[in-house]
RNA sequence: CGGGGAGUGGCGCAGUAGGUAGCGCGCCUGCUUUGGGGGCAGGAGGCCGGGGGUUCGAGUCCCCCCUCCCCGACCA
């Protein structure tokens, strides 16, 4: 029977089905009364602003601050840079009225904000001494979308969005590479465990207004690919369109060269399709809000005192540790909501195991249940959870390798986008080769060196990963 | 916007010769249980998406409208 990994349907049986079951089932998200739009419950925020954390250090770490500029953006500002206002208008949401009466001019609720901090950025920068300028922020933005899906594509979502100045070309683009490395790529990898393709964006997949697109890209559990972070190079053009120069030494003045970057709520949709398994979520333990849930098989006093102290050894360690002591709900239940929520550790407690100064250790990632004695109990947890972010890398990367295949040629891609990615020589495919692709669905991902590094600006001889995407 | 489907307790659904609205889960109370979705008993909760029509009588038939979901085109 479907439902017997815990109530969820088999990721195998209906990927898409499976998903939807565990953001409902592990009560991250639901959707908001109007089309579009997500209520992010506190198991789902929880994980977010523990991924925020991990970003906003990142990001600061590369020097950029955070900063906020407003929801509302004049219409008129949209229009400025060509390409932008064509990729788009037609996403759009335009507030007409105010007050009960029409305004006088309409208001683009942000789609994104480049325009809005350009504005901003041409009364500040004046001189070259107020370069690099580096702002970032944490806002919502909202687009409309034909088709939505909790987290992976909702009209508002959250995201951070960085905007920067430099002098030169070469600044630009070291800093949108620096950001695209050390902020989202070490994230991705490191904090939420996700195997990483880094690489360039082609012509027709770039971000409406930038001169070149980096990205982040992972392979769902499905094969297919979700684009996780991005880095965009927007070389003078928001400058020219919101005229912002700088005076250099010699009192020349030049249009800055510029970036733009962001990460969104979608993040959380990856790791959800990454790592979970029929049982739910398998959450990495940098992004538990709770790392060890210490259940209380049977309340009596000394089950309750034995499950206190154990939560405060543990917590004293740094660990995110929470008590489950609602005893009135069966052992089974709690056990399968937990396992749902994707927690990494379990430790039970009954009074058979107190009669043995023991406890049921449990990892989430095999849900192997093992009996230790409560003196080694924080050495067991410790290693679990090591062992849980080891082992969800390492089979997210057997996945990913295992439905990557290298071809040749167009026609060889197409029937490895199947399964998952194909890998095939950049030359092979072209402008006219990606319109072959989408007819199938695919689309180029990243391009990259043959040995996956990242290429360098105008680098020939590169590979194209593709596939379908999300 | 094109093609398909659905609106009935919180969730998932059943409900056609038109005749007083049901089931599962969840929820509340009590007892019992608790080592992988417990058991028993009692209970609460519905203008059947909206409006009009046919009829003695409409969840059910007719007309109009609204909303949502799925597939495609757009997208972090």
């Amino acid at each position: 029977m479907a439902k017997d990994a815990g109530g969820l349907t088999s990721r195998a049986e209906d990927f898409p089905r499976w998903y939807q079951e565990v953001v409902a089932g592990a009560e991250m998200a639901e959707n908001g009364p109007v089309r579009g739009t997500m209520v992010i419950r506190p198991w789902g925020f929880g994980i977010w602003e523990l991924l925020q954390g991990e970003l906003d250090r990142r990001i600061k770490d590369a020097g950029a601050e955070n900063a906020y500029f407003p929801l509302f953006i004049p219409e008129a500002f949209l229009g400025l840079e060509k390409e932008h206002v064509e990729g788009f208008s037609p996403e759009t949401w335009v507030v007409t009225h105010g007050g009960g009466k029409p305004l006088e001019e309409p208001v683009v609720v942000r789609p994104t904000s480049e325009t809005v901090v350009n504005h901003f950025f041409a009364k500040w920068i004046q001189s070259h001494r107020d370069l690099p300028l580096l702002v970032n922020q944490w806002s919502n933005v909202v687009r409309w979308e034909m088709r939505t899906r909790l987290f992976l594509r909702t009209s508002e979502f959250l995201w951070q969005e960085g905007h920067t100045a430099h002098a030169t070309e070469q600044e630009a683009t070291d800093y949108a590479v620096r950001i695209l490395r050390d902020a989202y790529l070490d994230t991705i990898e490191s904090v939420m465990r996700i195997p990483t393709f880094v690489g360039l964006k082609t012509d027709r997949e770039r971000f409406a207004g930038a001169i070149r697109t980096w990205a982040c890209e992972g392979m769902m559990g499905d094969g297919k690919a979700l684009q996780l972070g991005t880095s965009h190079e927007l070389g003078q053009n928001f400058a020219r369109a919101f005229d912002i120069q700088y005076a250099d030494e010699s009192g020349a003045r030049s249009y800055v060269h510029q970036t733009s970057w962001g990460a969104s709520t979608r993040l959380i949709g990856g790791l959800i399709m990454v790592h979970g398994d029929d049982f739910g979520l398998r959450l990495p333990p940098a992004l538990a809000p709770s790392q060890v849930v210490v259940m209380v098989v049977r309340a009596d006093e000394h089950t309750d005192r034995a499950s206190a102290a154990i939560a405060d050894e543990l917590r004293s360690a740094g660990l995110r540790v929470r008590i489950d002591d609602q005893t009135a709900a069966s052992f089974g239940r709690r056990a399968i909501d937990w396992e749902r929520k994707g927690v990494p550790v379990r430790i039970e407690i009954g009074p058979r195991d107190l009669a043995e100064d023991r406890a049921v250790v449990v990892r989430r990632f095999d849900r192997s249940k093992q009996s230790v004695g409560l003196s080694s109990l924080l050495a067991e947890v410790r290693s679990a959870l090591e062992r849980t972010s080891a082992v969800l890398h390492a089979e997210a990367l057997a996945f990913r390798e295992a439905h990557t295949t290298s071809v040749e040629t167009l026609e060889e891609a197409v029937e490895a986008a199947a399964e998952g990615f194909a890998v095939l020589p950049a030359s092979e495919v072209g402008e006219a080769g990606e319109d072959t692709l989408a007819g199938y669905g695919i689309t180029v991902r990243c391009l990259q060196r043959a040995d996956g590094s990242l290429p360098g600006v105008d680098e020939g001889d590169l590979s194209a990963v593709v596939g379908k995407s999300y």
